[in-house]
DNA sequence: TTGATACTTTATCTAAAAGTTAAATTTATG
DNA sequence: CATAAATTTAACTTTTAGATAAAGTATCAA
């Protein structure tokens, strides 16, 4: 799948376990654990910010687009 | 709200339509003015990715966060 | 003024899935 | 080993993406 979740990138940038930000945000770890690894198909926007803020990153820094292979 | 559409952003750069967008990743004219237009609260996956495909550009190109007043 | 093109808005609807809780399991890591 | 962190599965509720339809606004050129 082309968009690839990044955020494991930026808790390993800031020094932060997934746990802590799952509090932070009020996000049940469960469903951080499976947006972290791909397993969920969309976002909130809601949910969105609320990582942008507790990580002081941007939208970019969580998610990327990879172009598969077949649409090079 | 934080989260901000910029896709208008870049159909200018790109010099497109939001119609001709609309009809390459086959989603209706309606759904991606709401979308552009910041009315609605999430995406899936897959519209991001087709998106991104459509107008070559990263999902950072398309979503921003700012953070509210409040939060600074 | 008329007609074409682009875009918006409202409303109704369905299918999809976000996000929850709970409980068991699996990694780390000290 | 012990224990904290992370993952996985499953059953469930609630939200909403995105579709469709239909009417409306805006612009521009003939």
């Amino acid at each position: 799948m082309p968009i690839r979740i990044t955020l494991d990138d930026v808790l390993a940038a800031k020094n932060m376990k997934a746990k802590q930000v799952a509090a932070i945000i009020e996000v049940s770890e469960t469903h951080l654990s499976l947006f972290r690894t791909g397993k969920v198909r969309g976002v909130r926007f809601s949910t969105l910010a609320k990582l942008c803020a507790a990580l002081d990153c941007q939208p970019g820094d969580l998610i990327a687009y990879t172009r598969a292979a077949a649409d090079l």
